[in-house]
DNA sequence: GTCTATAATCTGATAGAC
DNA sequence: GTCTATCAGATTATAGAC
């Protein structure tokens, strides 16, 4: 469907400079933070009028919006690249294994969320008065949160509250660390310790019968 | 010092009103957020120009700062309120007294939070631009946070770490509730299984000899 | 495609009359 | 103690010249 990238020369230019601005607004936010950003300036930055921007984005909340698509699709990768480093199939059936993963896959978390705080708090904590998520930026959000989900059913967590238990260890490790140590490692050095906490109470938990994946 | 009610009547007339204008202020960011608190708003919701308000609070910040501290007392009540639940001395000694005691005070903490979200984000997420406590409210802030920590050391989490531990994750799941399932339980019925996952995870971890309390 | 000009509004805050 | 008047500035967004 939508082409990343136009085969128009025109378009393509267009689609550029769209990319430079948004580009410029994420190094406006992360000097300044996420409210204060402002037409005005993010005009400034890439050597524009404020007003000329205006011919690339309909509205701020526009702008928001692609930044918003971006940090998911960024997300996507972060943690498909931990994906790529495990072997193979041998996953939850070698316990080593398992924790192994599920380390990296919590660290990798853990950096990308720390990593750039004001990312994290547009994509996860959602706090900026007048922005609603279009709905196609809004699917990317949600393929996010989907493949997140397979990856760690494939590992064992495949109840729905194991699911979330996860999700709010980990997003309260990175929270703490944003909040009350940013730059620190305060948080970090307990991710480990998290996860085999997690992988002990996960196993404690009653299962179906013939254990996992059964439907029904 | 500061005396929480003056004795003089008009002093006590202008300590009222201030009282009167932050709880309005509670109104409206329950109502439009944090953020889009106005003077002129917060003016009209107490029957006065914003002008006026002036004269009860030298700035914007001024009103954030006492809706901070209010915030935190609010939280030092409801946080002693569980410990005056508990019978007294058989604390640690006992473990299902521990247990009973500890779930306790995360659904008081998850409770607190989840009540009341933009309060959550005034205390706890500290995301308004400008917005700095002043000393006299920050010690407030650290005397919760002081309590607190003591209220678990005397349940075994001694441990900086272990401390730590159970903050990120007691807040992991009050900021995932807020966030992905406002007013719902999706998270809630989480914290009793998250607080036996973390009592079975201190239990592991290896303590100086004679275990608690031991310094140097 | 970029500009100037400007609309229309909102913001926090101050001065001074009553 | 409350008001009117007003400042000084910010904001997003549009219209129209070039």
């Amino acid at each position: 469907m939508n082409p990343v990238v136009p085969s128009d020369r025109r378009a393509r230019r267009h689609h550029a400079t769209k990319a430079e601005i948004v580009a410029a607004a994420w190094d406006l936010v992360r000097e300044n933070g996420l409210a204060s950003l402002a037409m005005r300036d993010l005009g400034a930055r890439v050597e524009m009028t404020a007003q000329s921007l205006y011919l690339y984005f309909g509205s701020k909340n526009a702008i928001f919006d692609a930044m918003f698509r971006e940090g998911y699709e960024a997300f996507i990768d972060a943690m498909n690249k931990v994906e790529a480093l495990d072997a193979g199939d041998e996953r939850a059936s070698d316990p080593g294994a398992q924790r192994k993963f599920l380390r990296a896959v919590a660290r990798s978390f853990f950096d990308f969320c720390t990593s750039d705080p004001v990312r994290y708090q547009l994509l996860f904590q959602r706090t900026i008065p007048g922005f609603v998520p279009t709905p196609e930026s809004y699917a990317v959000a949600l393929r996010s949160y989907e493949a997140q989900r397979a990856r760690l059913r494939s590992f064992g967590f495949d109840g729905a509250d194991d699911f979330d238990l996860v999700t709010a260890v980990l997003t309260g490790l990175t929270d703490q660390q944003i909040s009350n140590d940013p730059g620190g490692d305060r948080w970090k050095k307990l991710v480990d310790r998290s996860v085999d906490m997690l992988i002990a109470n996960v196993a404690l938990q009653p299962k179906p019968l013939r254990a996992r994946r059964s439907r029904r």
